[in-house]
RNA sequence: GGCCCAUUCGUCUAGUGGCCUAGGACACCGCCCUCUCACGGCGGCGGCACGGGUUCGAAUCCCGUAUGGGCCUCCA
């Protein structure tokens, strides 16, 4: 039988870490078996959905590449399919209605339908589970409480509950449920940081199915960002960056993509800065060196010219504040080597 | 309070009774490199939550305690 999983995140906005963990260990759980991930979109509680908000997991889930294979399916269109599962539930004896109207699990009292008739996330979500199949459940360690209640669930509708396989939580660094107070705690922000989506995809494989909660370890998110924007070609690497190709080299020692667009801005944008008096005689040495060399230079070729600035005498952090207007910086010969003669004469005239 | 789950360096982990005086990665500290911030190289610090068992032998099995987390909604 083909493995058969789903992700049903709220549409409440950008996914959190922790929902986004799930997402991945879905996507992985199924491609180890060439199974299918079905999105489907949990929005039976009205007051809870987000304007927007399915749009932006759509966004996370396609920049973190976890794709799916069939929906979204929403539960706000399903009416029918729960409609139906708490009429088997009433008919079994093992649900009620109330005095209110509502359905109601008989003995302990668990709502499956509103008394406006929409049914509650547990109704809904068991019944989809069936419904579509679904053979393996994965999901954080917040809904493990609710494990006996979806299978009294499923039994009362006549059938077994698919395999269910829980992981741990994505805490925030002080060891708390991550929320909004941590930051750095939905995709959104991870990505507006500058975090490569590689290098936050690779986190979430690194964590794979934790077997316990997980505190969230920012410096091994930052180190996972230098090693992507390392493993980035040019191209790859201005586009992400919003960069030309030719700003490349100065992006290089960037540590995010924010750093790197920062970095790209020293060249295109330099601040002014004032020059010490004393600076005079290595800019002549500069340009001297510069002026004869052909408009673009390689970075070898950018190299050479700072080793032969320093040879002779050559402050370069003089230069480097003529140049990009900052103290500090992308190594010196990649400045060098993205600006043209012209603004490197300019800038040092 | 009740129910459930978890517990190896700061963090993420390897480890399923002898190969463990517990290995790795990231962080941190030091040194080197160096035009700055980084990157990189080399080295270092640092852990089996605690107490009882079981066993010739326990990080590994059992029990208890502690700690942390989750849930106890007509939220998901």
């Amino acid at each position: 039988m083909p493995v058969r999983v789903r992700f049903a995140p709220s549409p409440t906005g950008s996914l959190h870490l922790g929902n986004a963990l799930t997402a991945v260990a879905n996507r992985r759980f199924a491609d180890r078996e060439v199974g299918i991930v079905v999105l489907r979109i949990d929005d039976t509680d009205p007051s809870r959905t987000v304007e927007g908000g399915e749009q932006a997991i759509l966004g996370d889930l396609a920049w973190l590449g976890v794709a799916f294979d069939e929906g979204p399916v929403r539960q706000s269109e399903r009416g029918s399919i729960y409609a139906d599962a708490a009429e088997r539930a009433l008919a079994s004896g093992a649900a009620e209605n109330d005095s209110e109207g509502a359905v109601r699990l008989t003995r302990e009292g668990t709502t499956l339908v509103r008394a406006d008739g929409t049914a509650t996330y547990h109704l809904a979500s068991v019944a989809d589970d069936l419904e579509l199949g679904i053979t393996h459940v994965i999901r954080g360690n917040d809904h493990r409480p609710n494990l006996e209640l979806h299978q009294r669930i499923a039994r009362a509708l006549g059938r077994e509950l698919p395999e269910v396989i829980h992981h741990g939580l994505v805490l925030g660094e002080d060891g708390k449920k991550l929320s909004k107070r941590h930051g750095h705690s939905s995709i959104a922000e991870l990505r507006d940081e500058g975090l490569p989506a590689e290098a936050v995809r690779a986190y979430l494989d690194e964590l794979d199915l934790p077997q316990h909660d997980v505190q969230l370890d920012l410096a091994r998110l930052r180190r996972l960002a230098i090693d992507a924007i390392a493993g980035m070609s040019d191209e790859e690497l201005a586009a992400a960056a919003g960069a030309s190709v030719e700003a490349v080299p100065v992006l290089r020692g960037a540590r995010s993509l924010v750093e790197a667009r920062e970095y790209a801005l020293l060249v295109l944008q330099p601040e002014s800065a004032k020059l010490p008096d004393e600076a005079r005689p290595t800019l002549d040495r500069f340009i001297e060196l510069r002026a004869p060399m052909p408009e673009r230079l390689s970075l070898d070729e950018s190299r050479a010219l700072v080793r032969e600035l320093k040879a002779v005498g050559g402050d370069l952090r003089v230069l480097r504040l003529a140049l990009t207007g900052a103290a500090k910086g992308p190594e010196l010969a990649a400045v060098v080597a993205a600006l043209s003669r012209d603004e490197a004469l300019e800038r040092t005239a």
